[in-house]
DNA sequence: AAGAGCATCAACCGCTATGGC
DNA sequence: GGCCATAGCGGTTGATGCTCT
C-alpha cells in the first residue's frame, strides 16, 4: 500500500528504523529530535512514547486537541515536564533554537489546522511557540505538512531531479513543484548527498561537462532501465497497484495539489531526433505548470504521468544504452542493482566503457553557449538538429 | 567492542523579493 | 521613494546514526 497518507503530522516520529509506519500505535524510543543545536535552549531529552496511529493523529488535529490529549491518548512518558512548559518559566524573549519537540509541533499543526498558514511570526507567537515565524514555517513546510513525503528518492524521482536540475541548476523550490510531496529541502540535500557523491567518485565536478556526460548517458538511462523493469515486475504480478511499483510515488489525491507538471518522456524513441542521436531516445517535453495543456486529474502527479508514459520500447533502447554493464536481476526481474556500480571508475573509463552509446552524440565541446545551461540529451541532440 | 570516518538530513543563516504603509 | 515586516530561496552547519577497520 502507499505510504503516504493525510495524517495531519505524519512523519513526525520517524525512527531511524526504516519500515513503513504502522497503522497502529507502537512503542518505540526516540531520541527526539537528532540535532541538537548550537545555543540551543532547551536540549531535549530522549522521549518514550507510543507511536499513534494515523487515525489518532487525525483525531489529534481534527478535534483541535492539544499535546496532553494525544499524551493521553497513547500514555505518552515524556521529561519532566514538556519542552513548551519548561519554555514558559523562561524569558519571554527567549527563542527556542535546534531540534522541535513533539509538543512544538503538535501546537503548530494544531494552530494551523485551526487558523490557516500565513504571517509567520504572529503565528508563532499566537500558537504559543517560541520559535521565530521562520522556524515555525520551515517545519511546517519541510516536515509537518500533510502531503509532505518521506522516504527513498524513487528511481522516477531521480530521473525528473537530474533531469529538471539540468534545466535549472539549483533552483531546488522550483524542482521541488514536480515533485509532488518532495520539499527543497530534501531535495537539495539529495543532490549534495547522492549526486555530488557520485561526482566525487568519478573525480569530476558535480556541474563539470564529464559528469554530466556520464549522467546523460549512463545515469539516466539506467533509471529509465530501473523503472521500466520495475513496471515490468508489477505488471507480471498482475496486481496493478502502480504504488507498488514506485510506492514512494503513491501520493494520495487528496493531499496533493498537483503541481500538473508535465514531464512526459512520451517519445523516448521519436525518430526525428533518433536520427541524430541513434542511441539516446530521452525526448523530454516539458512544459511549466501553469502552461500545460494536458489534463490532469488531481492524482495525475508529474511523476506518475511520467511512469505511466514509460513505454516498454524506451526501456529497450534504455537497455541498449546501458547495455555495456550488466544489471544484475532477481528471479523476479527485479532490478536489484545498486547505484554504486553505475559509477565505478572515473569518467572518461565510463564514457569509454559506453562508447558504443556515444555514437551520434555531438562534439560536446563544440556547443559553445549551449554548454553552460542545457545538458539534456534532448537540448544537445536538438541542438545537433537544428544546425 | 571501540573508535574513526562517512553519510544523512533537520534546521539554521544570510540574502533577496515582495507588499503594505 | 523609503522603511519595515514578511515570505521565500539557496547555501551551510553539525548532531546523529551507520559502516568500516
Amino acid at each position: 500500500m502507499s505510504r503516504a497518507c493525510a495524517s495531519p503530522f505524519p512523519p513526525l516520529y520517524k525512527p531511524h528504523v526504516s519500515s513503513s509506519p504502522s497503522l497502529h500505535p507502537t512503542t518505540i524510543q526516540i531520541n527526539t529530535p537528532r540535532r541538537p543545536v548550537r545555543s540551543l535552549v532547551h536540549r531535549p531529552l530522549p522521549l518514550i512514547i507510543k507511536l499513534p496511529s494515523l487515525s489518532q493523529l487525525m483525531d489529534v488535529a481534527a478535534a483541535g486537541m492539544g499535546f496532553d490529549d494525544l499524551e493521553e491518548m497513547l500514555g505518552t512518558v515524556s521529561p519532566a515536564g514538556s519542552a513548551v512548559s519548561a519554555a514558559g518559566s523562561e524569558d519571554e524573549a527567549d527563542l527556542r533554537r535546534g531540534p522541535w519537540t513533539v509538543e512544538e509541533d503538535v501546537l503548530l499543526v494544531n494552530y494551523i489546522a485551526k487558523h490557516g498558514e500565513g504571517r509567520w511570526n504572529s503565528l508563532a507567537r499566537s500558537a504559543g511557540l517560541k520559535r521565530t515565524g521562520k522556524s515555525c514555517r520551515l517545519r511546517w513546510l519541510n516536515y509537518l505538512r500533510p502531503d509532505v513525503r518521506r522516504g527513498n528518492i524513487t528511481a522516477a524521482e531521480q530521473l525528473l531531479i537530474l533531469e529538471l536540475h539540468s534545466r535549472w541548476g539549483n533552483r531546488w523550490s522550483k524542482i521541488a513543484q514536480h515533485l509532488p510531496g518532495r520539499t527543497d529541502n530534501e531535495i537539495k540535500n539529495y543532490w549534495r548527498t547522492r549526486v555530488q557523491k557520485h561526482a566525487k567518485q568519478l573525480r569530476c565536478d558535480v556541474n563539470s561537462k564529464q559528469f554530466r556526460d556520464v549522467v546523460r548517458c549512463i545515469w539516466i538511462p539506467r533509471l529509465v532501465e530501473r523503472i521500466q523493469a520495475e513496471q515490468a515486475s508489477s505488471a507480471a504480478a498482475g496486481d496493478g497497484d502502480m504504488t507498488a511499483v514506485a510506492p514512494a510515488v503513491g501520493v494520495p489525491a487528496a493531499t496533493v495539489s498537483a503541481p500538473a507538471a508535465c514531464l512526459r518522456m512520451s517519445s523516448y524513441n521519436t525518430q526525428s531526433v533518433v536520427g541524430q542521436c541513434p542511441h539516446h531516445h530521452h525526448h523530454l517535453n516539458y512544459s511549466e505548470p501553469s502552461q500545460t495543456t494536458t489534463a490532469m486529474s488531481p492524482d495525475d502527479t508529474s511523476s506518475s504521468a511520467l511512469r505511466s508514459s514509460l513505454t516498454t520500447e524506451a526501456a529497450a533502447h534504455a537497455h541498449n544504452l546501458a547495455s555495456t554493464t550488466t544489471t544484475p536481476m532477481n528471479e523476479g526481474g527485479v532490478v536489484v542493482q545498486q547505484e554504486e556500480d553505475v559509477f565505478g571508475g572515473n569518467w572518461s573509463e565510463l564514457l569509454t566503457a559506453t562508447n558504443d552509446s556515444m555514437i551520434g552524440l555531438p562534439d560536446f565541446a563544440e556547443l559553445g553557449e549551449f554548454e553552460d545551461n542545457l545538458w539534456s540529451l534532448e537540448d544537445l541532440c536538438l541542438h545537433q538538429h537544428c544546425s
